[in-house]
DNA sequence: ACTTATGTTTAGATGTGTCTAATCCTTGGT
DNA sequence: ACCAAGGATTAGACACATCTAAACATAAGT
């Protein structure tokens, strides 16, 4: 059995690698964390000896197949968790991400069966993230684009936004800013600062939380008000 | 901060105060937490550097207040998990305790109460065991007497049975013996074994089960079939 | 009152997850 | 090609939860 620290571990090192890509270093993943730099080097030690990474000295760390496969049953458990919160017990979408990870490591198979069950076996949770199919084969990632990544006068649609902020999640979800919003970005200043037409509101965005919304190119058949079920 | 092992602790104590009176012998609390003797004097002591039991060497433990207030509300997330997951997410009865043993510890007292809401505050969870208050007044958890205590002829209510069985809840819910459930001893074999008639069916239960139903005596009012909401 | 059985505590060890301080690689700048 | 800076690992420590083996206290039995 994998100890709840343990999992979490392989959970930052899956969302760290398709974010800035493997290997991962000691110090980003310390940071990530919040422990300090010996001890993810002894924990990781430990992750190599049961298989679930791979380790190269002084270079970094990657998730093998297996280490792979316990993260993704955990991002399943805590996506799953964050949509059955939002879905039947009311929480906000800013509120069920630190409830998601502390359950996550407890729930039985049985538990995980039946709250997909009660939601309808969802493709994704409250962010946009895509929930992990019961198989455990990694989901696509990758889906859009960063917003600071796009200019003036560009029509997209919010894809998914990272669910780590709680703070960030209340101000997007007041500014109407959520999977499925169609907007258009009317400026975006020298400093990274992006400005986006949201059904005739004007929404200022620092570029950090511009770079954590990822978007697609609006298409005709999407219509710029409609709130998806 | 308390470990969960600390709270499974105060629950266990909690229990057999509850069932056996204080104090708790060192190896009793050992046979039910499934540890050693050894195990069990070095965390008593711990529990004890920080005010949650009174102890007295080659004596035994018990509960202070503040020790009683954190098992209180550790029962109160066991049972208001154990009747979420059979109201709303389909289990049965019998499968509930260990999935509740696990997630009791890891739930926010927002988690706590909009589950509370979304049952409607019961007074009760599945097996009949009282649900304590949010302000963990300790339940009154001495309602009814064990079914082995009675003779034949008794005419009785069933209050509340065990929820440590999985087994013998199923083999209970088979027979038709559920909280509310009316039923009449027609024989008490010497070794123990009590059969009771369940609307017409006849049951054995051995004493061991027996000991484990709590019932009331049965009043005019209580129909012999009647299934309560 | 003595002795023994039972139950409890102490002593000493192990594994996990964490830390600080010290040492050791690797790499980019000169 | 060298060296300094930054990042990574090793060394040594600590708290927690557990164990086995040994010593000890209490209660019962004669
Ligand atoms: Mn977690
Ligand atoms: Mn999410
Ligand atoms: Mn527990
Ligand atoms: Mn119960």
């Amino acid at each position: 059995m994998l100890s709840d620290v343990m999992e979490d571990y392989l959970k930052a090192i899956y969302y760290l690698e398709r974010d800035e890509g493997a290997p991962i270093g000691t110090s980003r993943l310390a940071e990530y964390l919040d422990v300090t730099a010996p001890t993810v080097t002894s924990m990781v030690d430990s992750l190599e000896e049961r298989g679930l990474v791979d380790r190269e000295k002084y270079k970094g760390v990657e998730l093998t197949a297996d280490g792979e496969t316990v993260a993704v049953e955990v991002v399943r458990h805590h996506r799953l968790l964050e949509a059955y919160l939002t879905e039947h017990l009311d929480y906000d979408w800013s509120e069920v991400h630190d409830e998601a990870d502390a359950l996550e490591h407890h729930i039985s198979e049985e538990f995980e069966r039946r709250v997909a069950n009660a939601l309808g076996d969802p493709e994704v949770d409250p962010h946009g993230d895509p929930i992990p199919s019961p198989d455990l084969t990694p989901p696509d990632e990758g889906t859009g684009t960063r917003l600071d990544e796009h200019g003036e006068n560009e029509r997209l649609k919010v894809e998914r936004v990272s669910d780590r902020d709680a703070d960030e999640l209340a101000y997007l979800q007041d500014a109407g800013v959520v999977p499925g919003t169609v907007l258009e970005i009317t400026d975006v200043a020298p400093f990274g600062m992006v400005t986006v037409d949201v059904d005739g509101d004007e929404q200022s965005l620092p570029e950090s939380v511009a770079r954590s919304i990822r978007v697609s190119v609006a298409t005709d058949s999407d219509e710029s008000v409609v709130e998806e079920a």
